[in-house]
RNA sequence: GUCCCCAUCGUCUAGAGGCCCAGGACACCGCCCUUUCACGGCGGCAACACCGGUUCGAAUCCGGUUGGGGACGCCA
């Protein structure tokens, strides 16, 4: 079997977390047939048949996030609406072949049909009343749609790969609109004819597509083509518990990047909403390809969970390489007005192993490595400031002389900490005594990396003109 | 309202009749490591929605109830 999927978004707004995860999980069902030798095609179709909404920054949007993570298609991208003739022609034969009809109703009307049909607590569908009427009767100056004359009796079953077996009466779906007024296509029409045309084997959607799934295969079964196999994955849900919308924040996959998430982050925090394998949590991209199986993806919705997100996030940084690591970081410092010269960013690539295992986002890992290179004086937070007691400056002071004595000695960690606890016992002190209104003195805070790191990455004359700020800071 | 779907710790999940008085991860709380904050290590809290069946035995199968969600457009 030659695997072909398919990943379809609207253009009508960003590449939400929810499409992100449905064009991952058809990417790794694609990768995963493809390392099998069985196809593994991965296609992208924009689906802009809605002319008012779709929008060309929206088709950047999601080209961007699918870019970002790394989820490459295969082929050209199909703009649905360039086949708006071929997916006419379909609803035309169906109409020669009185599987469609005409319908005369204005929207107008059909609103009004739906009103009756709700404030009587009816299911709200049309009611077929140009289902078998003389076309002759027709109103003049009203342009038809075409409608399905979808079957009335028996029932529709589709076999989802994720919810199983599905059944609904067909008594419960109605006639659908093929081909507006205006001759284009809609929807389900398009989707039905471009999936046939593309040769795609799996549908691999939202669940709110489910519904659709049943029209989907009446029309196939009308154009007497082979369905596709459906996957309806779950939806992501809020923390609230309903489905993820704009409500729930700028939720844009762009918006990720921004926060200071990685991609693999995101990818990993991603497939393993409502796909599992056994206990594993982390999971490179590459086995999440070797394991994926639609069989494994769980049928219940599940929440958004930021801190989650955090907690991979923050793996994923610590692995990373340094050298990235300061190329977003400075980055981010740029928009700040903190150009990096390169002595800085060597000296944040050497901070780099002290800094990471701190920081769940690249937006704190860019805060806190801030301090390495702020210029002289640096800023003191308010509990630095506040450590920077008259008797800590004393001791700063006195450290002063005794590091400013250390002449040929080596400027590194270990020397400096040895050097460090003499000092300190020599005054009677613990060493927090000293380390802390160093590290005040040093980073402007109380939280830092080893302080003795932070001197060596510093350098000695840094190190010592930022202790001899401090000392002279006015308590 | 009608139809469809779902239901294990707060959250993500493992579990496909005995291995489960339910395992992992995140979060939370302790302790350890330690110059601070993290990381890491150790430990703790915490769930099979409910009621009936089936079975020697059910988180796992069946039915119902409740709860949640989705769909009901000449949107996609």
């Amino acid at each position: 079997m030659s695997v072909v999927v398919r990943f379809a978004p609207s253009p009508t707004g960003f590449l939400h977390i929810g499409g992100a995860r449905t064009a991952l999980f058809n990417w790794l069902f694609a990768r995963h047939h493809q390392l099998h030798g069985d196809g593994g095609i991965f296609r992208l179709r924009i689906e802009d048949t809605d002319r008012l909404r779709s929008t060309p920054e929206a088709v950047t949007a999601i080209i961007e996030g699918l870019d970002w993570l790394d989820l490459t298609w295969d082929g050209e991208i199909v703009h649905q609406f360039a086949g708006a003739a071929r997916h006419a022609e379909a609803a035309r034969q169906l109409l020669a072949a009185g599987q469609a009809y005409y319908c005369y109703c204005t929207p107008a009307e059909l609103e009004a049909m739906r009103e009756r049909a709700r404030a009587e607590k009816r299911s709200v569908r049309y009611d077929g009343t140009w289902r078998d009427r003389d076309p002759a009767e027709a109103p003049a100056g009203i342009a038809p749609a075409i409608r399905l004359r979808a079957p009335q009796q028996g029932t529709t079953t589709i076999g989802d790969l994720v919810q199983g077996e599905v059944t609904v009466a067909n008594a419960e779906l109605d006639d659908l609109i093929l081909l507006r007024a205006d001759g284009t296509p809609t929807y389900n029409l398009s989707v039905v004819v471009d999936d046939h045309d593309m040769g795609i084997t799996h549908v691999i959607r939202g669940d709110d597509h489910l519904n659709n799934a049943f029209r989907q295969t009446q029309i196939y079964r009308a154009l007497d083509w082979k369905p596709p196999e459906f996957a309806h994955i779950p939806l992501i849900h809020g923390p609230d518990g309903a489905k993820l919308s704009k409500r729930h924040g700028a939720i844009g996959i762009e918006a990720y990047r921004e926060l200071g998430y990685l991609p693999e982050a995101v990818r990993n925090y991603l497939f393993r909403l409502g796909w599992s394998h056994g206990d594993d949590e982390i999971i490179a991209t590459e086995d999440a390809i070797r394991w994926f199986d639609i069989a494994d993806v769980g049928r219940a919705a599940a929440r958004f969970d930021q801190a989650k997100l955090d907690s991979v996030n923050a793996h994923y940084i610590r692995i990373a390489e340094d050298a990235r690591l300061v190329g977003l970081v400075a980055e981010r410092l740029a928009r700040f007005d903190l150009p990096l010269a390169a002595t800085e960013r060597a000296r944040l690539l050497k901070a780099m192993p002290g800094l990471k295992p701190r920081a769940k986002t690249i937006v704190e890992l860019a805060e806190k490595a801030l301090f390495y290179v702020a210029p002289r004086p640096i800023r003191l937070a308010p509990d630095a400031a506040k450590a920077l007691t008259a008797e800590a400056r004393e001791l700063l002071g006195a450290l002063a002389v005794d590091l400013g004595d250390l002449g040929g000695v080596e400027w590194r960690s270990a020397a400096l900490e040895e050097r460090l606890r003499d000092f300190a016992g020599a005054h009677g002190v613990k060493l927090g005594a000293v380390a802390q209104p160093l590290r005040a003195a040093l980073t402007g805070s109380l939280a830092s990396p080893g302080i003795f790191e932070v001197m060596e990455v510093l350098g000695r004359e840094e190190s010592l003109g930022r202790v001899a700020d401090a000392a002279k800071t006015a308590g």
